[in-house]
DNA sequence: GTATTATTTGAGCATGGACTCAAATACGTC
DNA sequence: GACGTATTTGAGTCCATGCTCAAATAATAC
């Protein structure tokens, strides 16, 4: 219907003194908060700015939008997942399944206070389905890693779904522990040993040692 | 900051002829399908009129608002719920640990076609938590009634914890199958075997037979 | 100190969407 | 067919929220 036909899409001002590079951080840090309590849609503009103890004008100067935030916000958390599935791919390798399954499951817990609005960015239900699908792609292609680390001889389509499957375990982990969802003491540790029943299972035959 | 000056909440009108019965009928599967489609949020009380074949107005007239919408949706899934677990649970008696897990596997699948707003209402970020909270408990209280029937035996507090896990699965089937989530085609064999594998180890000990 | 440029400010615009209501119309009953 | 009531209609109100912009202010360079 529209199309780029005029107005280019203004791109995002870069902060070139010291102050807008803090705001910058102060203002991603306020949008992650808000997003993470309340959710993308239902965080406003407004809030973003006033919880960075900064002016709406001001989100707009290095925000052409919400959608930028977002993505900024994105980016900013792929880059530490990354890290995160790197260093895990590094010791998978001595690490029964046992172990690496109760490494997994805790492993969104235990990323999470880094990540806090990563949860609400790939519920929320705008487009972006691409870096969000991206986000997921990179956690699967992580797990799926280590799986292999540790299990040599596990073929790459088998690690996929496997990975698949423990990424919703670490999912439904994370909301257990954040309490999302109302759940009974004892369940956490149904979670778990269900997890490393399954990756036993799954990946005991390959083992080495 | 307000509460209850003077406005009552003005009761929902009944329809009293037929016509008035159908448009509701009609009123509630279209906001149900876009619910469905494009959650809580994103959905329009214009749209919903639309795709009812009716016009705003009288959207309003049988409604009072957009939440009462939800609730009524939300208690129609509740009376199919609550009749498809007492079903279970009376065919539960004869089932090994093994089929109930791959019946309960699937049960949110079977039963998705005829509460396809649930999970759009579940997830939306309104008030309502008291409604949504008993949707789910009384999912959580059907799964662990079935549980204790197959292990007699199985204590209930045992019983709750494993219907948590269970109930997650359930919904990660679900995911799996309506694409919410790009999958790998093995995955929800995965899934199944996990579960299936879980029940069997934590039901196993109490079978009778 | 003056010029230049980055940053801040906040009133205000534009849009969309929840919700209202008085008038018109359809239905049912006698 | 006339009356009463249920239902329909849709233009219009209200308000929240994403976003704009010109003017003020602060930092930096010389």
């Amino acid at each position: 219907m529209d199309s780029n036909t005029s107005s280019e899409k203004r791109e995002p001002i870069q902060p070139r003194r010291a102050g807008g590079r803090q705001r910058v951080a102060e203002l991603l840090a306020a949008a992650s908060d808000l997003m993470a309590e309340r959710g993308y849609e239902a965080t406003t503009m407004a809030e973003i700015a006033a919880r960075a103890g900064a002016k709406i004008g001001s989100l707009y100067r290095f925000f052409p939008n919400k959608e930028a935030i977002a993505e900024a916000l994105l980016q900013h958390h792929a880059a530490i997942m990354n890290e995160e599935y790197e260093a895990l791919a590094a010791r998978a390798a001595d690490l029964s399944p046992e172990e690496l399954a109760d490494i997994l499951i805790d492993l969104m817990v235990i990323l999470y206070p880094r990540v806090k609005s990563l949860p609400a960015l790939m519920d929320a239900r705008t487009d972006r389905a691409e870096i969000r699908h991206t986000s997921r792609s990179r956690a699967l292609q992580g797990i799926a890693a280590a799986l292999q680390v540790c299990a040599s001889g596990l073929d790459a389509t088998a690690a996929q779904d496997i990975a698949v499957v423990v990424l919703n375990n670490m999912k439904t982990m994370l909301g257990m522990v954040l309490k999302d969802v109302p759940t009974t003491p004892a369940a956490p540790d149904e979670l778990r040993s269900m997890n490393r029943l399954y990756l036993a299972a799954r990946l005991g035959s390959y083992q080495r040692e």
